[in-house]
RNA sequence: GCACGGGUACCCAAGCGGUCAAAGGGGCAGGGUUUAGGACCCUGUGGCUUAGUGCCUUCCCAGGUUCGAAUCCUGGCCCGUGCACCA
């Protein structure tokens, strides 16, 4: 039966929309089901990676709404930040690569590109116009959104919602302000992202420990380290001679450094300024107090220091940082170089390697030992940057400080590195200085900063309570898959306080800073509150939604009489936004992808605890795997995409949700291969097409009586509902695939196998099947189900609004039965084939006597397969004990298979055998007979003997 | 570097202590049907054997636990993803 898919999709998402389907009210007698998916940004056209986001949420709310749920899954635009910008000002430039994507990719006209030219119509555009786009997709895929509720992140109402927010936050201290450095483009003024670059994508900072040396004039020289824990093992400053450095004013001070360290230190301290300049020559041999020892070192010359690293100026530790260690070396052995400086050889010579660390792999000195096993020879060996990788690693890892680190002795080193920094700074003999690892390179061909921004707020993740509370609120919560929950653990660990405003682009204005945005992940992380009355609020006008209002719908707080006054709203609008809220809450699932657990989704579960009672945070989140194309990740840009609508052009909406489901579970990264889901489709095409036939046949039968059936019949009914059982149980770990596959190709074998073993058609059976099994296709397969649950099989009301068929006990000697046979028939057609006869005279199988059964019966009671044990176990049964050694055998055999067997019960072989007298006949086109063992009244060639339980003998000529 | 995940036959992928030479696809080979091409169906796809069997070598590598390991433990190698102002 062939199905005219574009028509059947047309006629059912208008009945849908018609009858409200998808539009559910407040019914406090059901079961409230918030399912919220991350919504998309509407920029450009929707593709089968966008698609299975979106899938896989529409079947678990679809399957929800079956389990006679009150379902809601609504929907929105997130459009705040720069993209939209972006956008429409390549469009206006008429940039000739967007025009292409636009056009070409994304299909839209050219002459409506016009139209494209502000954010407000551009918006507009690809929300409610673009053929390609994301409504366009999700109402060619049926899903069941309530579009009444349908939003944007820039609606008046929304923005006052999102504002709300971050006065709760407010409220409650987790919003903060301080420094944070960035990288950031001098000539664009503004933070630079990756995406924004030409070069250095992926380079991040480092921060460096500021180390000061006062000179005797007061001034300090500047030397930075990643190491600040190493100040114990200081014995000298480096620095190049032929350098002149800057002298630089820092407040009261004077720092000595080197001019590129000037530039960039400008961008991270405010008010600095170059008052002079030194010649590095000038201050080698001048004797400094070193931070943390409270020593005089003296300064040396040496030819690895490079200005445009750190303030050009080195802390030299011989002991952990091998090129101080081999600087050192090269210099007592100069004594030209001693001499040009003035140095005194006695003092250099003097200069001691200071242990400090010690490891198990370089022992106290690990500078010194693995310059000797690399044998590093001076300070312009290229092995040195392979050397101090290692040292440091190690070091970090696994050193410990030894007893010339004051109180630090004892302590692990990657502890003691922030303990030292932090009493350093904090004793004002030390601060920090961040350095870009790499170069980078903005759009506009500057290379960039690292810029410390002054008044920059935060939300403070940081904060151990609210961390503490977040964790116990992901505790409560269903994390699919389960082996997720580590991750989230572990990145509520991690996340630091977070920049929280923006100087660019769309969104809510931030309350206490004018002309700055939300930082628009922001934005995105307790909307789904916001979803359950946005139908309603639509009819307020923005500016009636003070903080009081708000407070009530979400927190209950407040007087409504009050509210209702001062505000203007009537009471009972009010009324009905909080018992929407109320209904609603808490969401069930929050549904996104991997790569935004560290993001918005832990966003949302922390905000989620900030701000709701403990009662209304979220439920469960499910986390959704990547997918690819041909193993290549795709691109609009490159045009290596499958769009949406013309998927659905090919092989309709139902199979892409399908398909989108059928190869791996939701989680996992899946590869979309278009010739083997070609394939795949035109076979489910002839399955499905097959059940309708039945449906079609069998609509006006009468109701089965399960009881009744027998044989082959009995063994599909188990079947069908053993697949049932364990689509339910797959359904609720949201493993789609699995459930998927056991309502499809699974049981078209079992109906394949079906086929050639009935005997005649019992159409209250098919009419059992094909309706329990459309139920279970809806959520996947919504138009097919549909047209076969109202047209096929004259329902009158939608499939949705019928109840999945429960869970059902399944009798294992039926499966047995009907195993046994299938096994004694590829038995028979594996011995055809061996003896290569075309065509078989006469079959016989004979069925294992009694007293094996009793073999099997007392072995079974065997934990594990023990061959002795076996023997004496079996021998206590008389029967089995009076056939002496001819039961050896028949034990062993038993007995390798103990596992397998254990499942195994005793049913009548011989009657289930006989039962099935037609059917081997006709498969075989031969006459076949049946006799147990013990009265074979044919045994031509003394094979009865050879019957096990479980295992027919049989005999062919 | 840090965090999380993963390595299974030609490819994708199931299995996660015994029923495992290892499901299911795809590819490939042979056969059937049809035939312009396709589509469809069956059989085979580690090796050697065989009246439905038995044996050998396999599940990244090396060790270990166990009567028994693709499955558990330890170590190593390799791969993927994320790492913050980007939505």
């Amino acid at each position: 039966m062939d199905f005219d898919l574009k028509a059947i999709e047309r006629k059912w998402q208008k009945e849908w929309q018609d009858s409200c389907l998808f539009e559910p009210f407040v019914e406090k007698k059901k079961e409230a089901f918030y399912i919220q998916v991350a919504y998309p940004y509407p920029s450009g056209a929707m593709h089968i990676g966008h698609a299975r986001t979106y899938t896989v949420t529409d079947i678990v709310a679809k399957y929800n709404m079956l389990k006679g749920k009150n379902v809601l899954m609504p929907m929105g635009w997130h459009v705040s930040g720069t993209p939209v910008i972006a956008s429409v000002e390549a469009l206006e430039k008429n940039d000739p690569k967007t025009v292409k994507k636009f056009t070409e990719i994304f299909h839209i006209p050219a002459k409506d590109l016009e139209e494209l030219k502000t954010p407000e119509f551009y918006v507009d555009y690809m929300v409610n116009k673009a053929e390609y786009g994301y409504k366009a997709g999700f109402k060619r895929l049926g899903f069941g959104i309530d579009w009444r509720r349908e939003l944007k992140t820039i609606d008046p109402q929304y923005k006052k919602f999102i504002e709300w927010q971050y006065k709760k936050l407010y409220e409650k201290g987790f919003i903060r302000k301080g420094k944070y450095p960035v990288r950031y483009c001098p000539h664009d003024d503004s933070p630079v992202g990756d995406h924004d670059l030409l070069e250095g994508e992926g380079v991040g900072f480092q921060e460096f420990t500021l180390l000061k040396f006062k000179m005797d004039n007061g001034q300090f020289v500047v030397a930075a380290t990643l190491r600040p824990e190493t100040v114990f093992g200081q014995t000298n400053l480096w620095l190049a001679p032929k350098v002149e450095y800057a002298i630089i004013k820092v407040g009261d001070e004077e720092w000595i450094g080197s001019n590129e360290f000037f530039e960039k230190l400008k961008e991270q301290k405010k008010g600095i300024e170059k008052i002079g300049t030194i010649k590095g020559s000038e201050l080698v041999g001048k004797m400094v107090l070193a931070p943390g020892i409270e020593r005089k070192i003296p300064i040396l010359p040496s030819f690895f220091c490079d200005t445009g690293t750190g303030t050009g100026i080195v802390t030299s530790v011989p002991s952990d940082a091998p090129i101080d260690y081999v600087a050192l070396l090269d210099l007592q052995k100069d004594k030209d170089l001693i001499k040009k400086f003035g140095l005194s050889e006695k003092m250099i010579l003097g200069i001691k390697v200071i242990p400090i660390i010690k490891t198990k792999e370089f022992g106290d000195k690990a500078a010194v030992e693995i310059v000797k096993r690399l044998g590093i020879k001076n300070q312009f060996d290229s092995k040195l940057e392979g050397a101090k990788k290692e040292v440091y690693k190690t070091g970090f890892h696994k050193g410990v400080m030894n007893e010339n680190c004051g109180k630090f002795a004892g302590m692990p080193v990657n502890k003691a590195k922030e303990l030292v920094k932090k009493e350093l700074i904090e004793q004002g003999k030390a601060d920090v200085f961040f350095e870009l690892e790499g170069k980078v390179v903005c759009r506009c061909g500057t290379e960039c900063v690292v810029r410390v921004l002054e008044d920059q707020w935060f939300v403070s993740y940081s904060d151990p309570k609210w961390k503490e509370q977040s964790k116990k609120t992901l505790e409560g919560m269903s994390i699919v898959p389960e082996l997720f929950r580590t991750q989230y653990n572990n990145v509520f660990d991690w996340l630091e306080d977070k920049p929280c405003t923006r100087s660019k682009g769309l969104g809510t204005e931030f309350p206490w800073q004018k002309g700055k945005i939300i930082e628009p992940l922001g934005d995105s992380t307790i909307y789904m509150a916001y979803f359950t009355v946005s139908h309603l609020i639509k009819r307020i006008e923005a500016q009636k939604l003070s903080e009081e209002v708000f407070d009530f719908i979400f927190l209950g707080k407040g007087n409504i009489e009050k509210i209702s006054k001062e505000n203007g709203i009537e009471k009972e609008l009010l009324e009905e936004m909080r018992s929407e809220f109320n209904y609603w809450y808490p969401l069930a699932f929050n549904v996104s992808a991997i790569e935004l657990i560290p993001n918005h989704m832990s966003f949302s579960i922390f905000q989620h605890t900030a701000i709701f009672p403990p009662e209304k945070r979220q439920l469960g989140t499910i986390n959704l795997g990547m997918l690819v194309l041909e193993g290549k990740k795709m691109s609009s840009s490159k045009g290596n995409v499958v769009l949406i609508n013309d998927l659905c052009e090919q092989i309709g909406a139902d199979f892409v949700r399908f398909f989108l489901m059928n190869s791996v579970e939701p989680w996992e990264e899946m590869d979309w291969k278009p010739k083997e889901i070609e394939k795949g489709v035109s076979k489910l095409k002839s399955f499905i097409g097959e059940i309708a036939q039945l449906a079609v046949e069998s609509k006006d039968s009468e109701k089965l009586e399960p009881e009744k059936l027998q044989g082959e019949e009995a063994w599909l009914y188990h079947r069908f509902n053993s697949r049932v059982n364990a689509f339910i149980d797959h359904m609720e770990r949201i493993e789609l695939r699995s459930a998927a596959q056991q309502i499809s190709f699974l049981l078209a074998k079992d109906l394949q196998w079906f086929n050639i073993r009935k005997k005649r058609d019992n159409k209250p059976l098919y009419l059992y099947i094909t309706k329990n099994f459309v139920k279970c296709l809806a959520p996947f397969m919504p138009h097919i189900s549909e047209e076969i649950w109202r047209n096929l099989l004259g329902n009158k009301r939608s499939v949705f609004l019928e109840k999945l068929p429960e869970k059902k006990e399944i009798d294992c000697k039926i499966e047995l039965a009907e195993e046994f046979i299938k096994r004694a028939f590829l038995d028979l057609k594996e011995i055809k084939k061996i003896i290569g006869k075309e065509k078989l005279q006469k079959a016989v199988f004979y069925t294992a006597s009694e007293w094996k059964w009793n073999v099997l019966k007392k072995i079974k009671k065997l934990e594990r397969p023990d061959f002795k044990e076996a023997i004496k176990t079996a021998m206590t049964d008389l029967s089995v004990k009076e056939k002496g050694k001819a039961a050896i055998p028949v034990i062993k055999f038993l007995n390798d298979r103990l596992i397998e067997f254990k499942e195994i019960e005793k049913i009548n072989e011989l009657k289930v055998l006989e039962s099935a007298k037609e059917f081997f006949e006709k498969e075989f086109n031969c006459s076949v007979f049946f006799f147990n063992e013990e009265k074979a009244e044919f045994d031509p060639q003394k094979k009865a003997s050879k019957a096990l339980p479980f295992k027919p003998a049989i005999y062919v000529e």
